[in-house]
DNA sequence: TAGCGTCAAGAAACCGATTTCTCGACATAC
DNA sequence: GTATGTCGAGAAATCGGTTTCTTGACGCTA
């Protein structure tokens, strides 16, 4: 593999000329410049990255460290953070953390050790850590979820105010009992979506109940469990609001295997939207997050803290939509 | 940042032996060992990846360029590979080509810059070139789709007779007019479901038409599209074979449009299960992938190569099972 | 024409590891 | 007691870029 020298020895020049024509931070002579390109085409000339790196302290990659690769939401995320990214120049390293704090320090430390320019983060739980990252000064941005001491910008969705108007829709739509399946406890949005359920029968004054709520992993498997446990009790509930799409999965194929039919016997909302939403039937009603918006605005506020390291930290909270489909419709 | 120096500092002794104490290559007085350690520790020590790599020309990452993150097919390999990836001590860095041979390119020019242990690579189409890859001696295996000219292992699904099998399948549930819709001319698992397809009407004795084929890129909108198409014309198809599982969303869309039931009316089967084919109505009839298990295969096949270079380029074909759901049962 | 400033380009230092080279200490053999 | 071998550990070279330092050429002004 050719090197810098290489190509400085056939243009006759010096290695700092070829640095200095290649990376444009200098001025040089025309037509040693010519010679110069001229060579590092013919030798197909690639700048070693570690060379480069090394000397620079900085690398050209960011970190996207996410929860959960198959879920769409994080793939479209991962998305809005490459195109941005893409077009800066940076590269994106997708890390799958798989809603598991060790894996997701592994992934913390591999950020370190390759000095990624900088990190696009969903916590995993409440107790991830950062700070050392920070001590690097590698930037650090929050997407979905806050980090527990926030050091960097945050991009949010305000999930509580979504998850109360998506119960405020099922108590309109005539739902009596509506339950809640969400997430971990200590994750935030799966906290946040059930007090925005909470805030929603209080508005509506309706009484809230432990016994209409359940906490499950954010996978189908749980929420399969947790639904199929609802529905075993007496008085069963009439609606649900499902914290994820995953989970909705799971939700659906429990009600299926109950034979209850969503919509017309128990109305069905789900957080975030999905290619087969609308295919089920009756299709589902979701409240869809700005996924690829997201992954935007994180990789434009990482570069910027990039650019410049001192500014204040912000948080950005981008609203949800709900897509009222048959789900959630009576009869 | 703590360096090897400042370590050594500490110590009381040289780079070098810290270096040979922390990689374990040559043995060390053990009181010299233990001073090493606890002044890493006391330092919070991290070894510079960029130096080190540049000093032994070669990183621990691998890279996985893939046809699409928002693909469950794909994403399922992804982690296939980094079980695997994971327990050897690799990191994988996951690049999504997006079906586009331009950004394809730019992450095989990444993987080479970033000098990657490794490439994993589903070709985008005929013209991907790796090259530039193995005259770096960067092993690379594909998977999903072979490499036009391949000089790696290859990790292929026997699509091409599972394709057979689904439509022999169609025509043994009394389907007539089965049509099918599939990927991009070129690339290699969109012709071979192709040519399945065919051999199947072939075994069947049915007449093959190009009136009852499409082609169209492998996501939801272009299937849609190629599937309204199939619909409009006077000699309807009562059955449809569909070549990814973008691409099923799309065609169910069209079908819903145009008011037509899966399973009654028309006979639905297509590659890829996903966790919400069960969910439609009829469920949907698939031909199911080995996703993961190729992930690990591949992951596999490139660590041995890592390790033995001069390996004899192999090719794994496993295969995929026919799920009989609703959507494929007449009545 | 002397003196000063500007600028282009080469020489050399540097980033932080790994690894070869070298040397000294000690043990064993003759 | 000397020669030889072994082994552990420090010194120094090395990887391939970037960047500072240095030098020399040139132009302008007084």
């Amino acid at each position: 593999m050719a090197t810098i020298s290489d190509v400085a020895a056939r243009a006759g020049v010096s290695p700092a000329t070829v640095s200095r024509v290649l990376n444009g931070k200098s001025t040089v002579d025309p037509g040693l410049a010519e010679r110069v390109v001229a060579a590092a085409r013919e030798l197909d000339y690639r700048p070693n990255a570690f060379a480069r790196n090394l000397r620079r302290q900085a690398s050209t990659v960011l970190a996207l460290i996410i929860a959960d690769v198959e879920n769409p939401f994080f793939t479209a995320i991962a998305r809005g953070v490459e195109d941005v990214a893409q077009a800066s120049g940076y590269s994106v390293v997708l890390c799958n953390a798989d809603d598991d704090p060790a894996k997701e320090r592994r992934y913390v430390d591999v950020a370190l050790a390759e000095r990624a320019a900088g990190v696009i983060i969903s916590p995993a739980g409440v107790q991830t850590d950062v700070g050392a990252l920070l001590e690097q000064s590698i930037p650090v941005v929050a997407v979905d979820r806050p980090l527990a001491a926030p050091a960097g910008d945050t991009v949010l969705v305000d999930t509580r105010l979504a998850a109360r108007q998506a119960t405020l829709h099922l108590v309109e739509a005539g739902y009596h009992r509506i339950a809640c399946v969400t997430g971990p406890s200590g994750v935030r949005t799966a906290d946040d979506r059930l007090a925005g359920y909470r805030d929603g029968l209080r508005a509506a004054k309706r009484r809230s109940s432990a016994a209409l709520v359940r906490r499950a992993d954010y996978r189908a498997a749980g929420a399969q469990r947790a639904t199929r446990d609802l529905f075993d009790r007496p008085e069963r509930p009439d609606a649900l609001l499902v914290a994820n799409n995953a989970m909705a999965i799971g939700a659906l194929q429990a009600l299926a295997e109950l034979g209850l039919r969503p919509g017309t016997e128990v109305g069905v909302v789900s957080f975030d939207d999905a290619p087969w939403a609308p295919l089920v039937v009756p299709s589902l009603t979701v409240v869809s997050q700005p996924a690829y918006e997201m992954g935007m605005v994180a990789a434009q506020l990482l570069l910027a803290r990039i650019a410049d390291g001192s500014r204040e930290p912000t948080t950005t909270t981008l609203s949800a939509q709900l897509i009222e489909r048959d789900s959630s419709r009576r009869g």
